[in-house]
DNA sequence: AGCGCTTTTGCAACAAAGCTGCATAAGTGT
DNA sequence: ACACTTATGCAGCTTTGTTGCAAAAGCGCT
């Protein structure tokens, strides 16, 4: 982890009205060094035993409400947990990238590039997010 | 239930060369007679204690492994199930249809009539599947 | 209808994921 | 450095999902 990447995670927090904890730090230097997505059993493999499972739980949560993570849908009982792109706020929320799960290597990741094309739903329906997760084989395993 | 839905259910087990049994018809009513997509505990407030929690697991197992009922990914912790189309089997599954999540009500529902638009991945990904899942509010809801 | 064989079911026990309340510890502003 | 607020850790609990095994039900055959 470079110093560039520790300012950026304090600047972060800051930005948000965080109080910068080791905990905060820890999850937020783990989200920038994994290309990708975690799930909440990622982060006790990563980090060890170096903090308790609830502690997780509430950092995820607050990084969801503030909008610095977003959660994946996925079609097991595991929640995955992916960097928001800079230019999402807490209030301003837009992540219309793609999600790519790899069936080989099992691994989650943004696809920031693949844009999420334009849906019609039938008439009366209000549309306020889309969440688009492709399953197949990513780059790295064919 | 009518007389004709009991019939095609019975059909439609035989069509998938599963046995005929108490439960399997039950689950099967239940997705017939709701309109959407239902998680486990749907199935434990819709029949109560009728059978065990361990049978509904199953069943749903062995729908999915048959092409009779798709999952679709949720952001919270539970699996949704919803029935295929008549157009899917075990081996070949097209369910290329948008999910609708309600804000309002928490259904979840499939909007067949919604194609899933193409998506073009960058070079070297390989495309399996995609799942779309839309939230906003139904327009049973507004 | 009855018989044997296979498949399903139900039970018990277990594992993983996630939440809540409360006391202690750490971070923040002055 | 101090008081105040916020975050963490612990204990305990709920929900969700899984596995092994014995009993029960479904199926094909006569």
């Amino acid at each position: 982890m470079s110093n560039k990447n520790k300012a950026s995670i304090t600047e972060l927090l800051r930005a948000s009205k965080l109080s910068i904890t080791d905990t905060r730090v820890k999850i937020l230097e783990l989200f920038m060094n994994t290309n990708g997505a975690l799930e909440h059993s990622s982060f006790e493999k990563l980090a060890g035993q170096s903090f308790d499972r609830v502690t997780v739980y509430r950092t995820l949560q607050t990084f969801l409400d503030k909008g610095i993570i977003h959660s994946i849908p996925t079609t097991d009982t595991s929640i995955r947990y992916a960097l928001c792109k800079s230019d999402c706020s807490e209030h301003d929320h837009h992540d219309h990238h793609v999600h790519f799960k790899c069936e080989e290597c099992g691994a989650t990741t943004c696809l920031e590039d693949t844009d999420v094309p334009e849906i019609h739903l039938p008439k009366g329906y209000a549309m306020h997010n889309v969440d688009v997760v492709v399953s197949g084989v990513c780059n790295q395993c064919r």
